[in-house]
DNA sequence: GCAAGGTC
């Protein structure tokens, strides 16, 4: 008998309709001669120190270097403390059995790194001696499915691919138990201070933003601003230079030659600019962009979303939630006619979803060479009970950026007016000639900014109209905003782009700092830590989380770079190169960045003796 | 007590 094997039920149930198999088992389905389980993603870790005799925590077991690394089952906090997951451990078990009575067995875990991880520590876990083949599809329609198992590849040609997996994963373990515990213990502070490859940059851009944000000095300076009458229409024009002092500021606002100054059409038109701007439709939503707009849109934190949308997929209203591509492929876009013409009686989109049913679809967000693990998240299609007011929301996101994704472009006619007395004032304004995709939230232009009109009157180049007032405006330069869920969670996607380095920045193209199913975990890791704060919208650090930043903030353990030249080794290990070597090097580097943390720890327990409010 | 990765 074959066993197909998935890294979640979802993607089990979907192979096994494929087969039509359908005898539902604890566990796992059954039929046509095959059986299909599935993991709970990973369902084994890296074992603890205390697995390698590193009973306490203690200086001198530093650094923690175990010969060969040992699974166990996955562990959750109970009240009995940290136990094995109950969930994996019966998983587990089925999963023996299945591979007990195997022929073969076909790995239909994702196809990627990690998927491949999660398969074999399992085949290792164990012991399973089986042959297995590999199934690597990224979409799971029937197509796709069918097309997967005429062209199933041989287990062994994804060994390196486990390589670079395991050592990721060793090299996550070593660097971060490492330098938690080094710096921990000398700190002396009795309270966990963690580090790791990801979360210790993370904490480094929330400290940095939140310095120089609290250190920026804003600059004083002048414009002068003017509002002009046409023929009863107002509008509002800004002197195109701004001024260092207010002096210099109050001599052009005299040589502005308005009404009360006994000019009656003292503004000239210089020129009069009106072109159309065309804005494509957003793309669909990965989990990021979808966790950025429920933050902005709802004040949602990141880890809420996820917990919601997890939510929704698992009562099969929306597809798989943590991916990190934003297009669908041609087999799924197939399906997106209909998927829209089962919104048309929708209460929010009803209309724009008829009005696209009888529209050319835009196809933007149709690209199968940028589907990675999963596609972009649509909702399934599958009608929806009554769902509380903060699911709704976000499923209604879900809907709508469908529904944008593929409706045509918004075209805005921008204006701008240049305006001559004594100096030249500028006007801008901006209307949507044609809405396209923008109907179907039909919110307000978040872009505009202040200074702009909505509309502006028709004016001729040449004429002279009245000014009916004047006024200087006081201005400052702004600091860069502190970091909220939104913006750091954009920022952690795009970490790594400006690296100079052109070999890790290239590294790190597709990846940025975390993966979409980890972000949100990572900033309540942070909090948990209580390096961070939640103020109002924004995340802050404390002055714990600034001190550690302080000792670690030229440490390679706390920049973006760290993750670029693991994923650059990584990558080679994938196309065959030597495992021991890069093994080697992080072991080097465990052992120098215990030592700068035990070093760098005395330094915190120093300033800790300090009286307090000095820092 | 600790990482980062995956998922229910």
């Amino acid at each position: 008998m074959k066993v197909i094997i998935a890294e979640k039920p979802s993607v089990a149930r979907e192979i096994a309709k494929v087969f039509g198999a359908n005898t539902k088992r604890e566990g796992y389905i059954e039929g046509k001669g095959y059986t299909f389980t599935w993991a709970f993603g990973h369902l084994l870790q890296l074992a603890p120190p205390q697995e390698y005799g590193y009973y306490r925590w203690s200086v001198q077991n530093l650094p923690m270097l175990p010969q060969k690394f040992k699974l166990c089952i996955r562990k959750v906090s109970s009240k009995e403390g940290v136990v094995d997951d109950p969930a994996a451990k019966k998983q587990l078990d089925v999963i023996k059995k299945l591979f007990d009575e195997a022929t073969e067995i076909i790995v239909a875990t994702d196809a990627g790194r990690e998927g491949e991880l999660i398969f074999r520590y399992i085949y290792y876990y164990l012991k399973c001696k089986k042959p297995f083949k590999r199934l690597w599809i990224s979409s799971q329609t029937d197509e796709a499915i069918k097309e997967g198992f005429r062209n199933l590849k041989p287990g062994g040609d994804y060994d390196t691919l486990f390589n670079s997996a395991h050592c990721r994963s060793q090299s996550d373990w070593l660097v971060g138990m490492n330098a938690t515990q080094a710096l921990s213990l000398a700190s002396c502070t009795r309270s966990v201070l963690s580090l790791g490859r990801v979360q210790t940059p993370t904490l480094a851009m929330i400290c940095a933003r939140y310095l120089e944000n609290k250190n920026f000095v804003p600059e004083l300076y002048y414009q002068v601003a003017i509002q002009v009458d046409k023929d009863g229409q107002l509008f509002r024009a800004i002197s195109v230079k701004s001024y260092k002092n207010r002096a210099e500021a109050e001599q052009v606002l005299e040589r502005v030659e308005d009404v009360a100054a006994g000019f009656a059409n003292g503004g000239n038109i210089l020129s009069v600019e009106a072109k159309p701007r065309k804005e494509p439709p957003p793309l669909l939503h990965d989990l990021s962009s979808l966790q950025q707009e429920a933050n902005k849109r709802k004040g949602f934190t990141a880890d809420q979303t996820l917990g919601i949308l997890q939510h929704l997929y698992e009562n099969k209203l929306v597809t798989y939630p943590r991916t990190g591509s934003r297009y669908i492929g041609d087999d799924v876009f197939a399906t997106v006619p209909q998927l829209i013409a089962g919104f048309t009686g929708h209460a929010l989109f009803g209309k724009q979803a008829t009005i696209l049913t009888e529209s050319k679809l835009n196809k933007r967000s149709v690209n199968a060479k940028k589907v990675t693990d999963h596609h972009a998240i649509l909702p399934t299609g599958e009608r929806a009970y009554t769902l509380s007011t903060d699911q709704q929301a976000i499923y209604d996101m879900v809907v709508g950026r469908m529904l944008e994704a593929f409706h045509g472009e918004c075209v805005k006619e921008i204006t701008k007016i240049t305006v001559k007395s004594g100096e030249d004032f500028t006007a801008s304004g901006t209307v949507v000639a044609v809405p396209g995709w923008r109907a179907v939230f039909n919110d307000k232009d978040e872009e505009k900014k202040d200074e702009e009109n909505a509309a502006l009157p028709k004016v001729v180049k040449g004429e002279n109209l009245p000014i009916t007032n004047k006024a200087v405006l006081d201005k400052q330069t702004k600091p860069k905003a502190l970091y909220n869920e939104a913006s750091l969670l954009k920022a952690l996607e795009t970490a790594g782009k400006e690296i100079e380095d052109d070999e890790l920045r290239y590294a790190m193209k597709d990846s940025g700092l975390g993966t979409p199913a980890t972000r949100a975990s990572i900033i309540e890791t942070l909090i948990k830590r209580n390096y961070i704060i939640r103020e109002k919208k924004n995340l802050v650090p404390t002055a714990t989380g600034l001190s550690v930043y302080g000792v670690v903030k030229d440490q390679q353990i706390a920049q973006a770079e760290l993750t670029g030249s693991w994923e650059k080794r990584l990558e080679e290990i994938r196309s065959g190169a030597s495992v021991a070597a890069f093994q080697q090097e992080i072991q080097n580097y465990t052992r120098s960045i215990t030592s700068e943390m035990l070093r760098a720890g005395e330094v915190l327990r120093q300033k800790s003796k300090e009286p307090a409010g000095k820092h």
